[in-house]
DNA sequence: ATAGGGTTAG
């Protein structure tokens, strides 16, 4: 409509103005209505960051006040929270006039603690809408429900489930879900069972909720009922169900895994998410070349791997050393700009680290804008392996400067780093920090620490002392680092009480029997080394055959003690034998007191000669051009023989061999080792 | 709208 000129009659140009201000008007609120919806639109669409975010809320008032407009509050009230501020989220909402406040702002509000951890904030929301005479609705309950679950909050949750039958909602489907992982959580899973039996309607969540309720009790058993009742009630079984079923499968049985593994093989569709939690459960289970090998299957069927993936199979890079693969998988992270992804850099650290690149470790670690106490502890406990406590001991003050707050955790990889270094009294400092300052009561694993700090510093008779002191009983991981040290310093007494203890709590355990075999050929007591052979074998027990992992082009090779599996075994066992003369001449000596002693003495150096970490490293040797560094991994501590053959390797071939044992790490150069033959 | 997957020690 357009203003007419005012040349006609003064009656007509009355109208024509009072007309003009009407559009005009009308115009305004046209103009506003349309910024508002603009303002709406961008708000909703997602802001990139919060400051723009602030400054459309800003014009947001501006225009006009809050209160005409209920549907920019609830859109406010969601950017908010997903930018993490419930808290102006809350503000929003405690503007918005009484008699404006429906069920939907509450709801928002709600989830807004919710899905910011808020679990208390959020039921107390819940318990005053009550006040306002605002009734929950089935968007309502779901919410508080988990608030419920995460918070372990039983109490809460009952009173919730009783509204629910009041309100005759607890035919709701997402509703009813919502129950059973209340109670699943909350330890009541009878409860949880009689709510799914109840429902008119069940869906998968409802079955992985039943499912995970066990498995977060570690039933793993009654979880699995669940799943095979699943499929008899033709209910397909998904990524969900994987990951639901993943807490119950840490340190399991292999029979377990591969149950798991079944049901992930027999997914027609599966979801990047199935894979995730597939290699979690790997990983978990040191099955760290299938993690590897599924990685591979995600990238050869297209699907592209994502932050979660990443941090999982990141842990197998490490566990194989497969220094080569980490790489690419950091090159991929930068490429993809997630860099900046805690869960990450972190990650990387660790890999890093136990690939035995410490310098690397150290640049993404100085390179991360912000560090937790898991970026921390990484690094400590990677100066700790190679044997650098000073470094160790340095960057923890630097942590407590940055103003990180200690953990359990961190705390045994300062104690283990001190006690690999021999800093005897940094370690006693270190605890006592612990227990006075922090107020911790000492984990099992750091009073293993101290033991082993001390039975290293040859201090035994005091750690046996500390361990009777202990209020808690102590476990195999104890009495096994006082053995170890009563075998480094030969104290046949207590290493028998040690012994003993061992025998009891892990009877199975060949590694200990060695130890202790090894104690009686030191004090040539060749009888009673007979005997623990004896034993051994009337019970059963063999010793874990060792194993080394290297890795060479784009695959992890694993080599068995005695290996002849390989298809250069000839070349290895060969070239071998060069290299056992070539250092005999440098004045080797087999170091037969390694081994137990039921052998005649040729067979124990033949049989030592093949210990997996010298076949590793023959393998590289012959593989790639002279000067690469050898990197090993291995699943067993290295025997002092093959301590003594990879100083002498490294020298006679000029290499940088890194071995890396369950213990510590072992950097071999010019034949020399970083550990001062102190491990 | 409801469940469920990630990094650190020993």
């Amino acid at each position: 409509m357009k203003p007419t000129s005012s040349s006609f009659s003064t009656n007509f140009a009355t109208t024509t103005s009072k007309r003009l201000q009407t559009s005009l008007s009308n115009l305004r609120i046209w103009e506003e209505f349309e910024a508002k919806t603009c303002l709406c639109n961008k708000i909703l669409d997602g802001c990139p960051d919060v400051l723009t975010l602030k400054k459309l809320h800003a014009q947001v008032l501006v225009i006009d006040h809050l209160h005409s407009n209920p549907s920019i509050g609830i859109k406010l009230m969601r950017a908010y929270s997903s930018f993490g501020e419930p808290k102006t989220s809350r503000k929003v909402f405690d503007e918005i006039p009484a008699a404006d406040k429906n069920i939907v702002f509450f709801n928002v509000m709600i989830r807004s603690y919710v899905n910011n951890c808020m679990y208390g904030e959020a039921l107390l929301v819940y318990m005053n809408m009550w006040r306002y005479g605002v009734v929950p609705d089935n968007y309502t309950f779901p919410c508080v429900l988990k608030a419920c679950s995460v918070s372990d909050n039983l109490k809460v949750g009952l009173q919730i489930h009783a509204a629910i039958v009041r309100a005759g909602l607890d035919f709701n489907l997402f509703v009813g879900n919502g129950l059973i992982a209340m109670y699943g959580k909350c330890d009541r899973l009878g409860d949880a069972r009689r709510v799914l039996d109840g429902m008119r309607q069940r869906d998968v969540v409802s079955w992985n909720s039943m499912v995970a309720g066990f498995a977060q009790k570690g039933r793993f058993d009654d979880a699995l009922e669940v799943c095979k009742e699943m499929e008899t009630q033709l209910v397909k079984p998904n990524a969900g169900t994987m990951a639901s079923l993943f807490p119950a499968v840490t340190n399991t049985s292999s029979a377990n895994v591969q149950f798991v593994r079944e049901m992930f093989n027999k997914m027609a569709m599966k979801e990047l998410v199935s894979y995730n939690v597939m290699i979690a459960i790997c990983v978990n289970n040191s099955l760290p070349t299938e993690a590897v090998e599924i990685f591979s299957q995600i990238e050869s069927k297209g699907l592209e791997p994502d932050p979660v993936t990443i941090a999982s199979v990141l842990p197998a890079c490490g566990d194989l050393s497969a220094l080569e693969l980490g790489k690419r998988i950091h090159e991929y992270v930068v490429r993809k700009g997630l860099s900046q992804n805690m869960f990450l850099t972190n990650a990387l650290v660790d890999m890093y680290a136990k690939c035995g690149c410490l310098q690397a470790a150290r640049e993404v670690f100085d390179g991360m804008g912000l560090r937790d106490v898991v970026s921390w502890t990484s690094m400590i406990s990677a100066y700790g392996m190679n044997g650098q406590g000073r470094d160790a001991v340095g960057l923890f003050s630097e942590m407590l400067e940055s103003g990180v707050v200690p953990d359990q955790i961190v705390f045994v990889s300062i104690l283990s780093a001190c006690s690999h270094s021999g800093l005897l009294d940094e370690g006693r400092h270190y605890f006592r920090l612990m227990t006075r300052e922090y107020k911790m009561v000492p984990r099992l694993e750091h009073y293993a620490c101290m033991v082993d700090l001390l039975g290293r510093a040859g201090l035994v008779d005091e750690a046996y002392k500390f361990i009777s002191q202990m209020t808690v009983k102590p476990s195999e991981q104890l009495w096994g680092a006082l053995l170890s040290a009563c075998q480094v310093y030969s104290n046949m007494s207590l290493g028998l009480v040690a012994a003993d203890h061992l025998f009891q709590l892990v009877p199975e355990q060949a590694g200990y029997y060695v130890l202790l075999s090894n104690i009686y050929a030191k004090a040539g007591r060749w009888n009673e080394v007979t005997a623990v052979r004896s034993v051994m074998k009337s019970r059963g027990i063999s010793k874990m055959p060792g194993c080394s992992n290297v890795e060479m082009g784009k695959r992890v090779h694993t080599f068995l003690v005695g290996d002849q599996s390989h298809p250069q075994t000839k070349e290895i066992y060969e070239e071998l034998d060069v290299l056992v003369s070539k250092m005999k001449e440098a004045g080797y000596v087999p170091e037969t007191n390694s081994a137990l002693h039921d052998v005649e003495e040729e067979d124990k150096e033949c049989h030592l000669a093949v210990h997996s970490e010298k076949l590793a490293i023959v393998f590289v040797i012959i593989n790639t051009e002279p000067g690469t560094p050898i990197r090993i991994t291995k699943n067993l501590r290295v025997c002092g023989d093959c301590h003594v053959a990879a100083k002498h390797i490294s020298k006679i071939t000029e290499r940088e061999i890194i071995v890396r044992d369950t213990n510590r790490f072992h950097h071999f150069r010019n034949g020399t080792c970083s550990c001062g033959d102190y491990w």
